[in-house]
DNA sequence: TCTAGTAGATTGAACGTTCATTCTGTTTTG
DNA sequence: CAAAACAGAATGAACGTTCAATCTACTAGA
């Protein structure tokens, strides 16, 4: 009975840390906290996880590897550039608004110690080819502007970021009207 | 001889808690430590201030209010709607460059638990005024897009930011030429 | 000018709490 | 029964805060 998977309670844990770091913050999420929030016992925790910082990071990655492929997802070079833009731009903003909580943990944790330079490159490998290349054919084509690439960035998905954050806090609604008149316009910045 | 001011402990508290803050994160600078580098002893913190959370309180109130202050140092009315967002956007992005430990405090700040909705508001109504009566003007003489307020800021002043973190960091170099073309391509996404 | 008085500034050791981590023992599983 | 999973009390360090004592500078009275 209660036939327990390995990996169950160490998933409940980490699920449980996402929920309380997202509200609470990381210096107000004690151990112990995520111990009784998850059912489980304090010391069970280092059975799985070698100390807070390995649990925080391990969550990290989960939750930055997640994102990477949902975002990435549906993605075809089939259709035109432009399409290419906007639906990259949706799926981005879509991430965010679905998971707030993911969202706000994602936001501490990288304006955080934890998150040296080194941890940074090892996701960046992860998803600056893509944005590379992307920004690069465009400009090759002629619909991009010959700008940097990071200020590119900034001015596409940096925006969208900022724009679900806002959402998240309740400063704005993001509806899909919204949504697309935020794309045109970041569109607008971009385009030759 | 060393007729000290009034003043003199406290800004040194309040100038190396900014030093502290930005370079080791909220929970990794202890009083004590503020005390040393200070060159004072921990309780005369106290006599200063009610608390850690007090004094990190006014250190932001400072930092905040003088950066407001001079972002919108040399705003006039006189020049044209263009000259003036122009003008306007590399105030700030100067601010955030010539500044980087308060820009590094600021954003710990702003995704901290300290950073209260009620706090928010207080500051919110010393510079929104500004900036919705700027894009409402510009959108009015049609020389924007009619979006809503809270996108063209983003597109606008929060990608100046952004772009002013990445150059604090040493992502980029943000030398005139760059910090033109990214003007040029913000004013693209928010002109009519 | 000297002296006693006083208020505020300053010190740093001590206190109490919180928290991550460890340890010891118990239960479950294969 | 051996090994892994688990519980929860115990540990010890770190930290914010307090406080009794001392120092400094200034005031007022003689």
């Amino acid at each position: 009975m209660s036939s327990t998977t390995v990996s169950d309670k160490r998933s409940a844990i980490l699920e449980t840390t996402l929920d309380l770091i997202s509200k609470r913050g990381f210096h107000n999420t004690p151990m112990s906290m995520i111990a009784k929030e998850s059912g489980v016992s304090t010391g069970i925790i280092y059975h799985y996880f070698a100390g807070k910082e390995e649990l925080i990071y391990e969550l990290y990655k989960e939750i930055k590897y997640n994102m990477i492929r949902t975002v990435l997802e549906g993605y075809s070079e089939q259709t035109s550039y432009r399409e290419r833009f906007f639906l990259w731009w949706r799926q981005l903003i879509r991430y965010y608004i679905d998971h707030p909580k993911e969202a706000k943990f994602l936001e501490q944790f990288e304006n955080s110690p934890y998150y040296d330079p080194q941890l940074q490159e090892i996701f960046a490998d992860e998803l600056m080819p893509f944005i590379t290349s992307f920004f690069v054919q465009g400009i090759q084509e002629g619909v991009l502007k010959n700008i940097p690439l990071e200020i590119g960035s900034e001015l596409s998905f940096g925006v969208a970021i900022l724009l679900a954050k806002q959402h998240i806090r309740g400063a704005i609604t993001l509806d899909d009207e919204m949504i697309d008149a935020a794309t045109n316009a970041s569109w607008d910045a971009l385009k030759a």
